[in-house]
RNA sequence: GGGGCUGUAGCUCAGCUGGUUAGAGUGCCGGUCUGUCACACCGGAGGUCGCGGGUUCGAGUCCCGUCAGCCCCGCCA
């Protein structure tokens, strides 16, 4: 391989063969950086020590042509350090041209200073964009996770089953992909937004360890986190509780953490999701910094204030942050911080300034000196309030705090941060309407069980999230083992009777034949290579990603198909 | 479904309040050059200004629509 010669193969005869990266003329001399997945090789051509013909062709060489190139390793009299062969080079005694490359539409080498091509360009000519050092790093790193996973997992007792592809319509969550079924007209399939069901029947099947590398589906629209068809590592197990589902995950963290060479400090720490939203008004906070979210209510209630009076007497509370330092915000980055809090549904934030003239700000003017302190506030804080219902203030605050923390360029306290967020609620409410938290199979607290029926909303579930650096990682839960009451959780959701049975009949069937209790967790395979290369975007770790209106650029997919096609499945276009 | 940003040479971008031959860097083509490594230097070609419509004496520039890419809200059990 090109990228590994060393002064130690100085001497040697070599025959290399890769892309022409660059290529420098200086009329009697050449030299060209050949490229392969190994790195980048200086080849040197002279008259006298190239052969005529040979010294012919390179001078008509084009980037991106795949040559071959036999000659001496040799010491170069000036070495480029910035090359792992830097003080090598192979004189290049014949060269073969074994295949032109028309002139690339975009550059595979770009200088440190130019912008990349558009993502459009990137996404179109794909496999240009691949051949570039980073992107190959990043999908040589994401097989070797995967690898690792399996090892982890496989040396733990689970085994890999495959589940389908054809999968049947998922009735609630995310939209299914559909596919149309030719020998049965007007009945489709889906393709699986996850095996959830699968494993879960994997379980009442007896295989009591599974995992799988599984390809999942979701007919949603898009974000730089996001894709329509993603990987998760899968895992269920049977006979245990979470703190098992911890333990292996953590350990597998580890491990893959390890290969990417990330540090993770074991154990993970653990908040309630009651907890993580009171401290950090987010179900996924990045606790690389500190700062956390504070009831201000007592304090507060009582100001001068009608917009804060007002607030709690329909219910609410006064929360806010306290930035040490956070004077040094001009008013109109304040705004932008306030513009995110606006941004996820908050009317607004009152704000203060503890200044060298006192205090300052919309807020000041019901805040005392007094009360400033009672607050905790020094000179130089800045604080930012929000007042209203939990699930308005608590969004508004996680964004605020996400904000000021960027716009204050606070240090990181840590640069790893991992946090078990675990007891998330059972249901949320939509217009009067329960909705599953999280799906309907989970486990809903031992504590909680005889109060569900009665007062569901407050009920907690073993569902669990993975967060990492504010990101969140994977998810999971304890699922329902016992076919009753799991018939009792379909009631609270409002599917009943024969509804039931056509869309959930398979899994009941399975509870009732003997179902261990069971649980698992799905961790998303690219976002973790995602968080572990520091990528901007999903699109980065993904071999042949979609763009975020789900087309693939390069080959063109979605696309038309013959009206002769569709009417062997039994589908006509709708009217436009 | 909604909001925002972007679209000018192969690529990355500039183009002020509308004004006559739309520029730069890089790549590409040709030439000079024997130790370069973002090689250097000289010369050249290359543009339906995303697309459609409108306003105007005149549109890359203003307006409307549309397509594409990106970011966000909704959505993503």
């Amino acid at each position: 391989m090109a990228g590994t010669l060393r002064p130690e193969n100085v001497g040697s005869s070599q025959r290399v063969i890769g892309w022409v990266h660059r290529r420098r003329n200086l009329g009697g001399l050449y030299f060209l950086d050949l490229r392969d997945r190994s790195g980048l090789l200086q080849l040197s051509f002279g008259p006298d020590w190239t052969d005529a013909a040979s010294l012919e062709a390179v001078r008509e060489i084009g980037s991106e042509t795949v040559i071959a190139a036999e000659g001496e390793v040799a010491l170069r009299p000036d070495p480029n350090p910035e090359l792992a062969t830097g003080s090598v080079e192979v004189r290049v005694r014949t060269l073969r041209v074994v295949n032109t490359a028309l002139s690339p539409a975009i550059p595979v080498y770009r200088t440190p200073e130019e912008d990349s091509p558009s993502e459009e360009l990137r996404l179109r000519h794909r496999m240009l964009d691949l051949r570039r050092p980073e992107l190959q790093r990043t999908l040589e790193l994401r097989h070797r996770l995967v690898l690792d996973a399996r090892n982890y997992m496989s040396a733990r007792g689970f085994l890999e089953i495959e589940t389908p592809i054809l999968t049947k319509p998922t009735p609630e969550g995310a939209r299914d992909y559909l596919v149309p079924s030719r020998v049965h007209p007007g009945e489709f399939y889906a393709l699986p937004q996850s095996p959830q069901l699968y494993k879960q029947i994997l379980m009442a099947a007896g295989f009591d360890r599974y995992f799988q590398i599984a390809r999942c589906f979701r007919d949603e629209d898009l974000r730089a986190d996001r894709q329509p068809e993603f990987t998760q590592i899968d895992v269920e197990a049977s006979f245990i509780t979470p703190d098992d589902i911890f333990a292996w995950m953590e350990g597998l963290m580890a491990s893959l953490a390890g290969v990417a060479g990330i540090e993770a400090r074991l154990p993970f720490p653990r908040l309630t999701w009651r907890e993580s939203m009171e401290r950090y008004g987010s179900d996924r906070p990045d606790l690389r910094w500190g700062v956390e979210i504070r009831d201000w209510t007592g304090v507060l209630a009582g100001s001068e204030s009608t917009i804060l009076r007002a607030a709690v007497e329909d219910g609410g509370r006064i929360r806010g942050l306290l930035l040490e330092g956070g004077a040094v915000l001009s008013r109109r980055e304040i705004e932008v911080v306030e513009a995110q809090a606006k941004a996820v549904g908050a009317p607004g934030l009152l704000w203060l300034k503890s200044g060298p003239e006192g205090l300052s700000g919309p807020a000041a003017r019901f805040v005392s000196e007094f009360v400033a302190e009672e607050l905790g506030i020094r000179r130089g804080d800045l604080v930012l309030v929000a007042a209203g219902p939990d699930r308005v203030t608590s969004p508004a605050l996680s964004a605020a705090r996400a904000a000021v923390i960027a716009a204050l360029g606070l240090p990181r306290e840590r640069e790893e941060a991992w946090l078990w967020v675990m007891e998330f609620p059972l249901f949320e409410e939509d217009a009067g309407r329960l909705l599953p938290g999280h799906h309907p199979f989970v486990q809903p607290h031992p504590s909680d069980l005889e109060t569900l029926d009665h007062d569901p909303e407050r009920a907690r579930g073993l569902a669990y999230d993975m967060v990492y650096n504010g990101a969140e990682l994977g998810s999971g839960s304890i699922r329902i083992h016992d076919a009753s009451l799991q018939e009792r959780v379909f009631r609270l959701l409002g599917i009943g009777g024969e509804e039931v049975d056509r869309k959930f009949g398979h899994l009941l069937r399975a509870l009732r034949v003997g179902a261990p209790p069971h649980g698992g967790i799905a961790l998303g395979m690219d976002r973790i290579v995602k968080m572990f290369t520091d990528s901007a975007s999903l699109r980065d770790v993904i071999a042949f990603p979609k763009t975020t209106a789900a087309r693939a650029l390069f080959e063109g997919a979605p696309s038309h198909v013959r009206s002769e096609d569709l009417a062997e499945l039994g589908i006509r276009p709708a009217e436009e």
